[in-house]
DNA sequence: GTCTATAACGAGATAGAC
DNA sequence: GTCTATCTCGTTATAGAC
């Protein structure tokens, strides 16, 4: 107990806070330790001290990013919502993000994949399986449901689903328009979904 | 006719053939002028003798590639296909790229955005601009012919094609599967695409 | 048009004091 | 756990000879 505040608003995490942002916004090879170290009143040393490299700061980066995202997914989960409505749910977490200014973490780390250290790549596709696997579970849901049209393997639906979203928040960036990405966002899982009803005769 | 051979193969485009290859793989910060001076033999010296700085560089690179897919988009055009067939060899473009085992110059560059100088920022809101506007005259002229779904504007539509082949070709990178590319725009073309028939009674 | 040489600065990283 | 000081290397960019 005594150092559970200080824990959670350790140097450390705080780091990761700056660091995180800065890749979002600028790219793993757009920043540098001295942009941290500026921005927290700290040294580089002292950077170098929490993680001895850049490369394993990236490391924990990814790594983070994962279990906040797995956590949220787990909350959507938790509130047993039809797939249409997880869907959404889905693509409110990358719309905050863009919302913030920032890129999807791991959409950033994928354009700069072959310039990023091994580790941090291997980390990268884990997030994006796990990513596929929750959403192929939403899909097949929705297939069980009805409320989702079948003819395609969930599979491969759910990987249009994750790389349109990481797509429409690329594109928006120049634009710095949020509403470009809700409506792309909308339109896919418009076109995804089951029709409203047989329609004979519409 | 004295340098026209000369021309084409000169050092300037020497050196932009090299960059280019560069920021699609690694990024814009992810390459250095030694990079591409050893890769053809020279010395820095001489690539700022052809671009004084890499700012100018980058700004040369957004806009040969922009002339470079407006080319092959009037290509296209002058063949006289369906709307869904002109869709189908917008998505060869992007495969092609992804399987020279690289990324959309321009889809890199809107991830970088925000630490690119800004010069290149505004070329890259103009590739956008035009390849939105050649979409969505592509989905008008579906939509006279009856072969693209209507209900929703051609110009969503249009941004939705744009940016989902973007993020489909960045989420491939991971896994150097262009495969995975392929199957996401050919779903997702016929998401876009109107029913075969009025199939009453299917 | 290309070279050598170098300036001027920033990067990641380390040693050792406190 | 944070600091000062420093190292080594890479970066963009320029001056001036050929």
């Amino acid at each position: 107990m005594t150092d559970a505040v200080a824990t959670s608003g350790g140097t450390s995490s705080q780091i990761l806070d700056v660091a995180e942002r800065l890749v979002q916004t600028r790219g793993f090879n757009g920043f540098s330790y001295a942009d941290i170290a500026a921005e927290l009143g700290l040294t580089k040393a002292t950077l170098h001290y929490h993680f001895r490299t850049k490369a394993e700061l990236g490391r924990a980066l990814v790594r983070r990013y994962g279990e906040a995202f797995r956590s949220a997914l787990e909350a959507i989960d938790r509130e047993e919502l039809p797939a249409i409505e997880r869907l959404n749910r889905y693509a409110k977490l990358y719309a905050d993000v863009l919302g913030a200014g920032r890129m999807c973490l791991c959409g950033m780390l994928a354009a700069e994949y072959h310039s990023i250290p091994g580790p941090m790549q291997d980390e990268l596709r884990e997030f994006f399986d796990f990513n596929e696997d929750w959403l192929e579970q939403v899909v097949e849901d929705g297939h069980a449901s009805g409320t989702i049209r079948g003819g395609a393997p969930a599979g491969d639906t759910a990987r249009l689903l994750l790389s349109s979203l990481e797509g429409a928040m690329l594109v928006a960036r120049p634009y710095a328009d949020i509403t470009r990405f809700e409506v792309a966002a909308a339109r896919l899982i418009a076109e995804i979904a089951a029709p409203p009803g047989p329609a004979i005769g519409a």
